[in-house]
DNA sequence: GCGAGCTGTTCACCGGGCGGAAACGTGCGT
DNA sequence: ACGCACGTTTCCGCCCGGTGAACAGCTCGC
């Protein structure tokens, strides 16, 4: 997708929306064209890396997230179709209680047992599960922190 | 912040990062120069009006700002919620009082330690709190500056 | 049938966030 | 110098949530 637009002489440049895009007059220094070639690649290699397909729990109980895959039992299921349902927003404990059991309201910390659980099953396929305390639970991606900032 | 490096004769070209940088070697065509500036004008536009979304506070104590996020507890949400009211503006100590604590005035200093904490908080997502000596609070991008800056 | 492994549940304990209070430090105006 | 307004630290009680372990039911392979 990105693109060296090689202007001859006696042309105007052209506009230039993208940042995938750039043009030099030709003939021109090879390592001018280098130079260009190279950063263009640089930032189609950055937007691909900040493009992150969104994780599937797909029917059989496996999640597909970052390239790979794990097993994910049915109570657990449920809690994660939960949160995928509000990717990166705050879900909270009730609506996860009621999600992974329908019928009967379980203990407080049998749901902390099973965050806990998927906690560590998702941990593999590159997701985490944030609390929001007195609020609730939030999946992203585990890449994402919360509240650190970059120089 | 978006810069064109002149290059001279004999140079090497610069290495690149940002889509708001750009060079070219001079001397070149006045409309080259031109256009390159135009670009990055328009990528620094671009950017302004994509980066620069208001910060939120939702429902769930979740503060967005600056592309990251930071829970934040009761209290504080209703400090923060009331700043973020009135924006860049003042808000009153008064006011601050009335709606993080809805019923009970609290000691003058407990408004100020949470005021401490929620700037500690908001820090990470590039929001800060000024003092408005005798008058109330303010809050803002950290990135602007406070005091008079001369030209 | 029987043991191994997996799933779901419960218990006990601990660490840390949250919010309040007091004490002290600091900067500014008069 | 004094007082006022605000900042910062420290401490503490409370409660939420995290965690390891143990336990019961179930399924599957032998």
């Amino acid at each position: 997708m990105p693109r060296l637009l090689l202007l001859e002489d006696g042309h105007h440049p052209p506009e230039v929306n993208d940042c995938l895009e750039d043009w030099i007059r030709v003939p021109a220094p090879e390592i001018d064209v280098q130079s260009r070639v190279a950063t263009l690649a640089d930032r189609a290699a950055a937007h691909g890396a900040t493009q992150e397909q969104p994780p599937h729990l797909d029917d059989d109980g496996v999640l597909r997230a970052g390239g790979n895959w794990v097993p994910v039992p049915p109570v657990e299921a449920r809690l994660l179709r939960t949160l995928l349902e509000r990717y990166g927003a705050v879900v909270s404990r009730e609506s996860l209680s009621r999600a992974g059991w329908p019928d009967r309201a379980p203990d407080r910390n049998v749901l902390d047992v099973h965050v806990l659980r998927l906690r560590r099953r998702i941990a593999p396929v590159g997701l985490a599960i944030r609390t929001v305390r007195s609020r609730g639970y939030l999946l992203e991606s585990d890449k994402r922190q919360q509240g650190v900032r970059n120089a």
